[in-house]
DNA sequence: GCAAAAGTGTTCGGCGTACACCCATGC
DNA sequence: GCATGGGTGTACGCCGAACACTTTTGC
């Protein structure tokens, strides 16, 4: 860093995490009750200050972890905010990440206070800070990144169908898309690959099970 | 923020700015050269810490200014680093922007040390911290930009030839385009509009000038 | 009239999109 | 045998890429 001028500021720094989980179709994000000052009672992204010897990317695979009790999933920084807490005096730092998991291998922290709850993106409550604009930031990262990347793998089990990766992308993109172009323009990315394994269920047709290529 | 723990970390926050023009076809990166410890003596990207009641984005467009005497262009966040200055006992954060200036109104500070410099792309020095890796993804997010916002309007004068908008394109992607396919792609993208003037220089067909619409 | 850069159209392949029917299974 | 979701192929429009000649000017 090239530290030219005096007179430098320390502020508090702190990761956000934004956990986007896709359940029965809903697009859905991870939520806190703030039980103490400031903002106390209203909701809030998920974050905390760095500890001591951290990097950035440390705190935010604990504050995830803290959370969800998940590792190892999609993680990756969204952006940088000088200014979401106002009434700190000498100013606040803090870096948003954004993170996808399966929902199935989430197990929420059990807490009273600062209880974790999952909200539907088109219902979530009034937010402290300037928290609706870092969701809107996430929330148009998390549909780009979609279109060109793989990290839907990290919204499902290791083996899924069609209709469940289907159903991941349509909630994600918030409107239906084609059947028969969605299966070619997935396949065609190598993104994924069929299993052998097929899921038999309900009194119709088997599905065939696919898997992401990234994972084994 | 959210700060639910304590053991909080006071790191210091400075901004990094990857300051780029182009100049005779060359893509270029403006250097500083670092004149007191730490990494003395080493080539650097320009930086600061963030000053009192300052916010992240007025401390790198104070940075830009003192820089270029530049105000007013194409200024974009990049990402932060947590680790750029290991020897920092409490850690530093560094968050890392990106500009794009117009060589001719560029006036460099005329200090004799951390004495800035226009480097090639290709010819940069070794540099201090791990600046090689803020420059990487600062020169992918520009050829991103390029090809889908009119960030270009920042390299350029208000008023430019054909000519010299593909050369400005030409020297961030790195490869030559086709004149035909260029003209027809920018002016579908309403980023450009024709003026009524042209510029005569040399014993050919004068060029007709060009605009962005975004500015005027 | 010639050198030098400006300006202009067409063809082709790939990709996203729209759209409807047959298949395998359980009951 | 029928209800239920799984699975498949074709046609079209758009866009990016390749490619060569004419125009206007200064000397």
């Amino acid at each position: 860093m090239t530290t030219e001028t005096s007179e430098a500021r320390r502020p508090t720094v702190a990761v956000l995490v934004v956990i986007f989980t896709v359940v029965d179709g809903a697009l859905q994000v991870l939520l806190i009750e703030r039980s103490a000052p400031p903002a106390e009672g209203q909701w809030a992204i998920p974050g905390g200050a760095l500890q001591h010897g951290e990097t950035l990317e440390q705190a935010a695979v604990r504050k995830l972890a803290e959370e969800t009790g998940v590792t190892d999933l999609f993680l990756e920084q969204l952006y940088t905010f000088g200014d979401l807490d106002p009434a700190s005096s000498d100013g606040s730092v803090g870096v948003a990440w954004f993170a996808l998991v399966d929902p199935n291998r989430v197990r929420l922290a059990q807490r009273t206070a600062w209880r974790p709850q999952w909200w539907d993106l088109n219902e979530v409550p009034p937010l402290a800070f300037d928290n609706e604009e870092v969701l809107d930031i996430a929330r148009t990262r998390l549909i780009n990144k979609l279109q060109y990347t793989d990290a839907a793998y990290s919204l499902l089990p290791t083996m899924f169908t069609m209709r469940e990766l289907q159903d991941v992308y349509e909630a994600i993109l918030g409107r239906p898309l084609d059947k028969r172009n969605f299966r070619r323009r997935l396949l065609a990315t190598d993104f994924i690959a069929p299993t052998s394994e097929q899921r038999k269920e309900g009194r119709h047709r088997p599905a065939r099970l696919y898997h992401f290529t990234s994972r084994s």
